[in-house]
DNA sequence: CTAACGCGTTAGTGGACGCTTACGCGACAA
DNA sequence: TTGTCGCGTAAGCGTCCACTAACGCGTTAG
C-alpha cells in the first residue's frame, strides 16, 4: 500500500506546494481555482499537484472539463504516523538521558 | 518564539538530512559519529546539521573538542501541531462534503 | 461542426542546493 | 609549545528543480 513515487516530506518541502496543500486541506479545489491567488501560473500548479499526487497526499477526480483535487487522508495519516514515531522516540531518548546522564552521548 | 531561518518541512525534505534526524531521534550524537555509516563526508553532515538547527529541530552543546547534537522537542512539537491542523481540517472538510455533496467543489 | 474552456505535458532556462576538497580555529595531550 | 583531534566554513562544481511559454487533447456550449 506504500511505495510512493516521492516522500511526503519532499512533497511538502516547497513553499508553493505547501500553500496549495493548505488550500486543499480546507476544501476540494479545481486546478484553475487554485492558481488564482497564487504567484505562479496554472501549469506550475498542475505540476505541483502531480508531485503531491505522486506522494499520495492528494487524489483527483474528473468533473466535466475540470479536475477536482482533494487531500487523501491516507497519505496524510502516514506522515502523521511517521512524525509521531519521531516524537515518541525523542521522548524516550530524553527519559533515558535523565536516568543515565553520563551515557547520554558517546 | 518562532521565526526560524527555514521551515521544518524544508529541513526534513532531503533524504540525507532525514537520515541524520532519524538518528538523532534515537539518542544524541557527535558530528563525526553521525558521519560514520552515512554515504557523505563529515563536512556535509555539518552543513545538514546547520540547516536542521536553523529550522529549530536540533540543538547543539559543546563537549570538549566534540559538539553534541540532539533533537529539540519544541521544534518537533511545532511541526506536529501544524500537521495536526492539516489533519483536523481535512476531516472537517470531509464531514462538510458528506453533508452537502453538491457543494463539495466550486 | 466549430469555438471556447479547462487541464496536462513538453522544452527550455535560471537559480537553488547538496556534495567535496581545502583551510582555519578551538580544545586536549605530550 | 607543539602536535593531534574534532568541527565549522569557504570555494567550486554538478545536478536537480521550480517556473514559464507553447502546444495538444478531451469536454461542453453554440
Amino acid at each position: 500500500m506504500d511505495a510512493y513515487a516521492t516522500s511526503g516530506w519532499t512533497a511538502l518541502a516547497d513553499p508553493t506546494r505547501r500553500a496549495i496543500f493548505e488550500r486543499l486541506v480546507e476544501r476540494p479545489y479545481a486546478v484553475g481555482d487554485l492558481a488564482v491567488g497564487l504567484p505562479v501560473t496554472r501549469p506550475a500548479v498542475s505540476q505541483h499537484l502531480k508531485v503531491l499526487k505522486g506522494a499520495g497526499l492528494v487524489v483527483d477526480r474528473k468533473a466535466g472539463k475540470r479536475r477536482i483535487y482533494r487531500v487523501d487522508p491516507a497519505g496524510l495519516a502516514q506522515l502523521r504516523a511517521e512524525l509521531d514515531g519521531f516524537w515518541t522516540k525523542t521522548l524516550a531518548a530524553y527519559k533515558a538521558a535523565v536516568e543515565q546522564p553520563e551515557k547520554g552521548d558517546q
